[in-house]
DNA sequence: GCAACTTTTGCAATCGTTTGCAAAAAGATT
DNA sequence: AATCTTTTTGCAAACGATTGCAAAAGTTGC
């Protein structure tokens, strides 16, 4: 293997000088640096980036954690995970740095201790912080930069990237009631962080309304569609012929609920619409196609990766919710 | 930031010492061992990985490189890969190593040059091996432990884990003949190793059912719900009357197609019987419940990191197929 | 009490970079 | 030609661990 002192005898100068040269420091002079450069390149050497991070107490790495709900052992909303993930790679790629990955399910390392004093990462990105976080809360109280993903509780100490949970689900509710529906239940679990505004957002649009909030309406669902066909039969067929919509906090619980009305007799979209979140793979090939909220993951991930490269350049980074937008389809369509 | 020197310092040991009482060094006296482990503890140190890293050339960190078709920019199967993505982290972690992602879209780092000789990663863990991938072929030849997942061609040069898709293909077509299937299509793009072997299972079925091949029920289809939805309104539809089952490589396509075929106004599966491969979460939740192959996930992550530890012992690993099992649902029952 | 072991410790080199500082080289000004 | 600047370079000291080797301390046997 070749070291930055090969290439430096190569090149006839001192390892200082061809350190600079490779980093392009203008210092030293413009013909030794593209000497000294082109020599790497025809030797494909690249630094050692343990020793230079051993020199520099930086990693040029971040962390990604996501995080596992405690009960169902599940992240939020996979399909979506995934997706933003992918972006996260890429944009940190692109700025040049590597991606420490890592699933915490409840408690585990301490973060800080793990990923910055030990100079693994130089930051740290959060998603799917669930029910509220003290770990969160605790690293915001430190120096540590990172971001999360997640919903804001519009004074957080810390940097929050999320969706515009509450204004989206307002949306599909209002949808839901401009087509006529009067007695709509709400599925989820607005323990979580984000589906707790896409409740207060559900309550919204029935207020909007007029409509009449009925605590019998409102199911704390887990994020599966298991969950979503369980409870669905056991606390909403005995609503049923009244019951004439529902908005689910996920797709994932949509598609299960639409499992157990279809199972039950139930015309979906006739005699009750169904609207969802996320606008999964799949919501748009089953049958009826499902109305949902997407979320924008690509400038959710974009986003992420900037701010918390700001933090990391000293600056603050405000926190931010993205626009969604609604996803109208068969699973919704009433009006004739 | 606490150092190794300062941990000696308070045990009053040198360095050297200290060092070797952390690892646990049977060589220096057990008093001072667990003094110094003590000491170390109470305050919060732990060894700089970094320094660490750069001293003995190890990285403790595993590269897990995430294939994409280079066409539809997207992984195999979805929601199969977070699930392994995540057993992988959990049981890298419980061995002691990170885990550096990578989602590499076409052509970019020189993985070898990137990952191993650069000290970024001791190993490399590569899944979604699609099309046949030179680089991994490559790699073969250099030094670099690595495990894939995907296919084995029987006599692979490198060490290969995955699913028994062939086998699999096969229980799944010969399920669809016991109903009373005739005429099975396939969809799928068999140009992708997994995908070709579940093509043979198809053929083997068929041959052991004594049914006739027919090219014009192949139809080559990507990973996505879309192309199954559009590919079936193509090409299937012309030839409905006749055709009474369809094989699709993933829950996706078969997901799509059925989206189509109720459109159509098909019933399934009276008058065609559906599986799929893969039993994504929402297979179990559409209606009809999806026929599917389940692949062993957990055993998958598993054995995709002990084979790559394995390796890094300078032990020879062998590839290694795991058993699938058949989930037969609504989409494919039509004995009464 | 001394030689011959065995156990336990610490010195110092090493891993491959980066960077403050001073020295050398080159250029400019009288 | 001597002095003063301005560019360029290189020395050497970090960064924080690990480890071969030799020295120190502790045992044992006679």
């Amino acid at each position: 293997m070749m070291t930055l002192a090969d290439i430096a005898a190569l090149a006839e100068v001192s390892e200082s000088t061809a350190s600079r040269a490779l980093r392009d420091n203008p210092v030293v002079n413009k013909e030794t640096r593209l000497k000294v450069q082109q020599i790497a390149q025809q030797y494909q050497f690249n630094v050692n980036p343990t020793a230079r991070s051993l020199r520099t107490q930086k990693s040029y790495t971040i962390a990604v954690i996501i995080l596992f709900d405690a009960k169902s052992q599940q992240a939020i909303s996979d399909p979506f995970l995934l997706e933003i993930l992918g972006v996260i790679a890429d944009e940190l790629t692109h700025k040049g740095y590597d991606m420490l990955l890592s699933t915490s399910k409840t408690k585990d390392k301490d973060w800080k201790n793990y990923y910055i004093d030990a100079k693994r990462a130089d930051g740290l990105i959060i998603i799917g912080q669930g029910e509220h976080d003290q770990r969160i809360e605790q690293l915001s109280h430190s120096r540590v930069p990172f971001v999360v993903w997640g919903a804001s509780s519009g004074h957080d100490s810390f940097t929050v990237v999320g969706s515009q949970n509450r204004s989206g689900a307002e949306a599909a509710v209002s949808h839901l009631v401009a087509q006529g529906c009067k007695h709509i239940a709400f599925l989820g679990d607005y323990r979580h962080n984000e589906i707790e505004q896409r409740y207060l957002g559900y309550q919204d649009a029935l207020q909007k309304a007029g409509l009449a909030l009925n605590a019998d309406y409102e199911l704390i669902t887990d994020f599966t569609a298991q969950d979503g066909y369980l409870k669905t039969q056991q606390q909403l067929f005995p609503l049923l012929p009244e019951l004439d919509g529902i908005f689910a906090a996920s797709d994932a619980i949509a598609l299960g609920a639409m499992k157990a009305l279809q199972e039950h007799g139930v015309q979906v979209p006739q005699q009750l619409a169904v609207a969802g979140f996320d606008d999964i793979a799949m919501s748009a090939y089953c049958s009826p196609a499902l109305t949902t909220v997407k979320q924008d993951t690509i400038n959710g991930g974009k986003l992420l990766v900037s701010k918390l490269l700001q933090q990391m350049d000293g600056e603050q980074a405000e926190s931010e919710l993205l626009p969604v937008r609604l996803l109208t389809r068969q699973s919704s369509a009433r009006n004739g």
